[in-house]
DNA sequence: AGTAATTTCTATCTTTATGGTAGAAAATAC
DNA sequence: GTATTTTCTACCATAAAGATAGAAATTACT
């Protein structure tokens, strides 16, 4: 059980960009992204273009052109990114859609999963990523 | 993220298991398990294999033989069986073998995974087949 | 205005994993 | 010994993941 690799690619991109935010007006090339977090160029590119669909970063073409967060990274967290490209953390089928199994109430282990997901969403909710940048230059 | 159709399957076949276990002297058939959990029969052959080596049931072949547990049902825990079909629960490739990304420990987002992780097989672990047979008893 | 440069975007391919099936192999009761 | 009932294993589709190259678009500069 682990998230895609788009999505941690995901990860390291909008860790990147959060890093460039209080450049307001400049924007990262898709190709110094993924130099510098050792992303496969040509496959950041379809992430980008899923990322900008789910309205977390803003992209413009051209000469000049590139990328950047178009939220604050305070209101961006590990949950935004990992769903806008692996979809909803379920966990187990029935978490999400509980007419696939016939037993409904009766499974007690249904229960299990539901309390699962919910811990591990508010963990990433709750990691934004000014927090992360934050820890990052505690460390150093 | 989700755990595999197979994962699901095997845990409700060890909670069916689980039921039977004060029968001490008999053995479940694996076509009996597969219509009251309603699992698709020539699938639960491979995943009754799969639990036998990791430990969790026990098998005999020939008639009157059949499928029981290895341990008592407080002994046994989800996490024992999505672990022994699915493999360990990483989130993320770098949480179980942090070599693969070179950042190490200058990465901020490693150690939010690594702290659900541990949040997440902690849960699994207390989920033991003896509770979640009491919780069912006390919702009827 | 034209062109070259730089960018995002999309159609395509290969590989791997999942879900599922059927038939072989094994063991026991009679 | 044989018939029955079981586990076990080799196989096959389908779908998703990972990755790539080239097309489309936009802008700066001459």
């Amino acid at each position: 059980m682990q998230i895609t690799r788009q999505a941690d690619y995901a990860l390291r991109a909008m860790l990147y960009l959060a890093r460039e935010y209080p450049k307001k007006d400049e924007r990262a090339a898709t190709s110094k992204i993924a130099e510098e977090q050792e992303i496969p160029a040509s496959f950041l590119a379809k992430i980008i273009s899923q990322l900008s669909i789910a309205g977390l970063i803003q992209t413009s073409r051209g000469a000049k052109g590139g990328v950047r967060l178009a939220r604050k990274p305070e209101e961006i967290s590990l949950l935004d990114v990992v769903e806008a490209i692996d979809g909803p953390i379920s966990l187990n089928e029935c978490v999400d859609d509980p007419s696939v199994c016939s037993f409904g109430d009766n499974c007690p282990i249904h229960e299990v999963w539901c309390e699962a997901k919910k811990q591990l969403v508010r963990k990433l909710r709750d990691a934004t990523f000014d927090k992360l940048l934050e820890q990052q230059k505690a460390k150093v």
